[in-house]
RNA sequence: GUGGCCAUAGCUCAAUGGUAGAGCUCCAGAUUGUGGUUCUGGCUGUUGCGGGUUCGAGUCCCGUUGGCCACC
């Protein structure tokens, strides 16, 4: 299912294959994240024209809208959205963080007072695979505690004890659900879902360790490391990380979840990790923000209200190839939605585009170089030029 | 022509005679397994104009200019 290609001399960053149902990921990847089952302001079409190897669902969201019976009436993700590639679908895992105040956890599972409504919603470590089967996606999460930061020990440790026991139930619950997957329009007739396990422990090495070894020893197809980008600095991210990826297995891929900036992709990478999903690129695009290689460009800034340069001027997409900055600006402050759309396809190719050279560079095994001249020629916030 | 009401930040409006404020706009910042949400800062005033009363006037008095309404 995972192929290393290569593996880079002077970093840990990592050339490889993966197989899904609906077609192969050449990894280091991202991911870009569409919740609600869209890629917010992009069509299916805009996201192949993209490259988009492959996009995120959320478990939680479609469940509480429009519902998992609706879903399989339409004979699953991929049709409902027409979207044939794959798709990885989180667990609902990162809802107990971002919905804390709306759920209570035990052992059994999850129980949300969902935020549309205040609809009890249960989701537990069987149902979450349950669902995510119906939904058909290629890669399911297991479902798991995401702790906030800064966490106390004890705290941590109970949780990561709780997603260790969450993960065997999800990995049972999986063998028996995947025969209900629906077979839509799948390239791949042999390959099945895919189930990643997540690794927990807040910021604490040996809870990290622990919950890497407990994981891998349920075999999973892949290795998520997760409680990160949950408010702590960059450099408690970067260990979390540290402190997970030695315990993984080099043959399985390792994801890092909800991460990052540009940069950290890069540093990431350089740690050993395959795959990433974020939702930065889209996100502040609606907000005004674009990337580049020289850093961020704030595009509702009055500098830019004349500028007649593209966002980028060697950028390949749609927005930079047919208008300027200054007519970006005036869209977003008009609140246009063409504005977000154009932001959106730029930073979702700048994202994709940047992890293209990545593999490039692995390739050619001249990933820490390729990494250093990206972050020496990045500055956080860019003016215009 | 007579009477009444009104005039405060770019806009819409607050402010017992006691340090002139809010919302929006504008100018910036935050956003990491998604709310186009939201949050956080910042700039802006001869209180239409000229007098007067008062320790002190956006507020009270007189005049004046402009706008609106009613009635000849």
């Amino acid at each position: 299912m995972f192929e290393l290609r290569a593996t880079d001399q002077n970093t840990k960053a990592r050339l490889g294959r993966l197989r899904t149902p609906h077609g192969v990921i050449e990894t280091p990847a991202f991911m870009p994240v569409g919740t609600q089952g869209s890629v917010k302001a992009v069509s299916p079409r805009e996201l192949r024209e993209l490259n988009a190897p492959i996009i995120l669902g959320n478990t939680y969201h479609l469940f509480v809208r429009p519902g998992v019976e609706v879903i399989r009436h339409f004979g699953g993700l991929h049709r409902f959205m027409n979207w044939d590639g794959p798709i990885l679908t989180d667990s609902g895992g990162y809802q107990i963080f971002s919905l804390a105040k709306l759920r209570k956890i035990s052992d059994e599972g999850v129980h949300f007072q969902n935020h549309l409504d205040g609809t009890p919603t249960f989701i537990s470590p069987e149902s979450a695979m349950e669902i995510q089967a119906a939904l058909g996606s290629d890669i399911a999460m297991v479902l798991d505690e995401c702790p906030p930061w800064p966490c106390e020990y004890d705290y941590a440790a109970k949780s990561a004890e709780l997603t260790a026991r969450w993960a065997t139930r999800c990995q049972d619950a999986a063998s028996a659900s995947r025969r209900f997957a629906p077979t839509d329009h799948r390239q791949d007739a042999d390959a099945t879902q895919l189930v990643f396990g997540i690794v927990q422990g807040a910021t604490f090495p040996e809870l990290r360790r622990q919950s890497a070894e407990s994981l891998v020893a349920l075999d999973f197809d892949g290795y998520a490391i997760g409680g990160v980008s949950v408010g702590e600095p960059e450099e408690e991210m970067m260990r979390a990380v540290e402190n997970s990826e030695p315990f993984l297995p080099a043959e399985k891929p390792r994801y890092a979840m909800g991460l990052g900036t540009p940069p950290q992709l890069l540093q990431l990478i350089a740690r050993g990790v395959d795959m990433f999903d974020c939702v930065l690129p889209t996100r502040l695009a609606r907000n005004g923000t674009a990337f580049t290689a020289a850093g961020t460009l704030n595009l509702k800034n009055a500098e830019f209200a004349r500028d007649e340069k593209p966002i980028a001027e060697s950028c390949a997409c749609e927005a930079c190839r047919q208008f300027t900055r200054g007519y970006i600006r005036h869209l977003i402050k008009a609140e246009e939605i063409l504005g977000l759309r154009l932001i959106t396809l730029h930073n979702l190719h700048f994202y994709l585009d940047l992890m293209r050279q990545a593999r490039v560079a692995v390739e050619q095994n001249a990933f820490a170089t390729f990494r250093d001249n990206f972050v020496r020629g990045y500055r956080v916030h860019q003016r215009a030029d």
